[in-house]
DNA sequence: AACTCGGGGGT
DNA sequence: ACCCCAGAGTT
């Protein structure tokens, strides 16, 4: 069973950059923190620009967080890129400039959790651990419970669950062919059961593939949030280049954008940068910034609305 | 356990 | 209009 997912992944594992024999455990380690809830798609070339430009640990704490922010470019979750760095600057300090081994280190770092920990540890250093992401977890459930999707964060119980599938020699190949099946064939929506290759083997396939009636977290709600200004901002701030960055040159952005593209932000974008301009002071407008980019909103508007200084 | 945190592409 | 995505951190 865990063979035809192996034999399955040699021959069809997407040629993805970080796969390159050759890759550090640090371009590991970068390919999985881009990849956090964003699609491998869109992480290829900014790994690529990642690698080059920061090769090792250190090379990245060196860098100002402006300069990373916008390297991140619009992959999404800001604050992946902050915790990144700041888990370079770990590094490099403490571990002699070397990601470090062991899942319990791994996960003292800022924005390593338990998935991260465990794909550096399994494609990284090579070590057998249960690797459980959302792929992973989708085609087990699938094969081994006959449900079509699992809950929406793994439990203690799923993962010891989980363990008891990985093989002893082929671990690796295991955690990610399972995660490279449930990425191109038992996918979410419209999974190609007549290319998988453990069909036969399929309890939920075997059952008439039924779904289940889970609950899905309600979707947030995106227009008005301070998410949607946040992210308004950021790519403002990333379209004025290498120094928009700096939270001092807001006030000129804001500025310098033309009715044009002033009329094609969202309304509450809109609004906030027409506040922006009435501020006038650059200190609170930094502030507000600073704060944005810090993501250091501790306190949260009630009801999620926008709120700014002032 | 429930929330919060971006953004783009697919359906 | 949702849904989905190699999740993590906070409350």
């Amino acid at each position: 069973m865990q063979r035809a997912v192996v034999d399955w992944f040699a021959e069809s594992a997407r040629d993805l950059p970080w796969r390159r024999p050759g890759t550090s455990a640090w371009g590991v380690l970068v390919s999985e923190v881009m990849s956090q809830q964003t699609p491998m798609s869109r992480v290829a070339p900014r790994w690529e620009e990642w690698l080059h430009r920061w090769p090792t640990p250190a090379d990245l704490a060196a860098a100002s967080p402006a300069e990373v922010l916008l390297a991140w470019d619009s992959l999404g979750y800001p604050r992946r890129a902050l915790r990144l760095r700041e888990a370079a600057a770990a590094i490099a300090a403490d571990h002699d400039n070397v990601v470090p081994v062991g899942e319990e280190v791994l996960r003292s770092l800022p924005g390593i959790g338990p998935y991260t920990a465990a794909a550096v540890t399994s494609f990284a250093h090579g070590t057998r651990t249960t690797v459980l992401d959302v792929n992973i977890r989708r085609v087990l459930h699938r094969i081994f419970a006959g449900r079509s999707h699992p809950a929406p964060a793994p439990s203690t119980r799923e993962r010891a669950w989980a363990s008891a599938f990985v093989p002893q020699r082929s671990h690796v190949e295991w955690n990610a062919g399972t995660m490279e099946l449930g990425a191109l064939v038992c996918t979410s929506r419209r999974p190609a059961c007549e290319e998988c290759p453990v069909a036969e083997h399929c309890r939920w396939l075997a059952a008439g593939k039924p779904i289940d009636p889970q609950r899905k977290p309600t979707t947030q709600a995106w227009n008005g949030t301070d998410r949607q200004l946040r992210g308004a901002v950021m790519a403002v701030l990333r379209s004025c280049g290498p120094a928009g960055v700096r939270t001092d040159l807001l006030t000129a952005s804001a500025r310098e954008l033309d009715a044009e593209a002033l009329a094609a932000l969202p309304d509450p974008v809109q609004q906030a940068i027409a506040r922006v301009r009435e501020l006038g002071s650059s200190e609170r407008v930094a502030r507000l910034i600073a704060d944005l980019i810090d993501d250091g909103l501790a306190e949260r508007a009630a009801g999620n609305r926008l709120r700014l200084p002032g």
